[in-house]
DNA sequence: ACCTGAACACCGTTCAAGT
DNA sequence: ACCTGAACACCGTTCAAGT
């Protein structure tokens, strides 16, 4: 009776790449990033960490694995990555694909510094930028405007919000008076433009930042100007 | 004369935290930020890394006090961080701030990585932004736009390109031609674009970017947009 | 072919000890 | 007060050995 129900309940599922890199991607979201060392997902797995290395080059193989598996989430959300050739209504399509990606990123909030630290372009990810490229192209850019296109969305273009941090005050709800006033004297635009807000909205909390309404306000900077130099050019 | 003549020409400079940090950044410049542990920063000092605890917390407190070094070096740049009350040409003034800002993080390389692992906002960050929220306001912004103007700038607000990468085959020049046939069935809207550009302009390699117009283009866009939303609203 | 255990060269950090 | 040496609990990775 010990064997049957042991510990490990599936006595012996053969390691794949693709079950490490899933192994992986479980341990990340469970624990953040810091955790996936090959001696943890390893363990994950019920074995040690030296195995990995038959279906991995190395660590730095994981993570390109890893991000490999990521674009393959929004590639099935989207039901593939797809240029509708003649199709020219380039903005809203291109903001659907954007927002999609950034339902997969929040879904592995460790992504981006995943993603941010690969030295090679995966080959999802190309695939990904020729979709854009294509959709715009598709949609009356020039190639000059397209090009310039990709490097002003950068990152955004997989729903990445690119801010540093939230404000420390913006994430404390309620700062206390004497420390409102402290802030005051150093940072009055700061301390003016939090209590404006929290006056306008009275049910927000000070300084409370609806990250989803800010992506939007920003992609829909970025895309409105593209548009507008579009037509100009 | 075994003593005056030794490896170590000065006797013994007191280790202080600020000489710690600018040893630290200057072994970051020389072999990146992966080279710089407690180790080898104490090596670079002729010290033992365990005499570095007694001006540094931990680790996290130097890579803390890396960054407030940083923004003390735009801040120099810049003539200390000032909002001249009733100045309205926020455009320029803002974009003369980012560009400098970047000029600060193109001599460390390195510095986005680190800025983006803080966990809390450091204070010199806090005032860089105090700046930026002013000039903002002084031109006119309302409290809501200003506020949506933050979020949309970002980490581009700092000068980073928040670029993923360069796509692979911009990087090289003179693909081969076998290469290009095989990425044209690929990826034609990205080989179309690469030709384009290469043919617009014959000094230029093969999809060879300029990253500081393309910097420029990008925060342009969103300084423009900024501008005809503060005029509409 | 696939997995393992011991070992190597690193980390950040603690602690008791030196001056 | 300031610095040190040994040690601890981790890393990624190599290598020779097991089945």
């Amino acid at each position: 009776m010990a064997t049957s129900t042991d510990t490990e309940p599936q006595p012996r599922l053969p390691l794949t790449r693709r079950r490490i890199l899933r192994a992986a991607i479980d341990l990340a979201d469970a624990e953040g990033i810091a955790a996936v060392t090959m001696r943890r997902v390893a363990g994950e797995l019920g074995v040690e960490a030296m195995s990995l290395y038959h279906h991995l080059d190395n660590k730095e193989d994981l993570l390109d694995g890893i991000v490999e598996e990521l674009i393959g989430e929004i590639e099935t959300e989207l039901g593939g990555f797809r240029v509708d050739v003649g199709v020219e209504d380039w903005q809203p399509r291109l903001r659907h694909i954007i927002l999609t990606a950034r339902r997969v990123m929040l879904r592995h909030r460790w992504a981006p510094s995943v993603i941010e630290t690969r030295t090679k372009m995966p080959p999802g990810l190309v695939r990904y930028f020729e979709m854009i490229l294509g959709i715009m192209i598709e949609g009356g850019f020039s190639n000059d405007l397209a090009h310039h296109a990709m490097h002003a969305l950068g990152s955004r273009a997989l729903g990445f919000s690119q801010e540093l941090f939230v404000p420390a005050s913006t994430t404390e709800k309620a700062a206390s008076d004497a420390m409102f006033a402290a802030m005051m004297s150093e940072l009055p635009y700061m301390v003016g433009m939090l209590s404006a807000i929290s006056h306008d909205d009275p049910d927000s909390t000070l300084g409370w930042c609806d990250d989803q309404t800010e992506f939007e306000f920003g992609i829909d900077l970025i895309l409105d100007g593209l548009e507008a130099r579009r037509l100009a050019g």
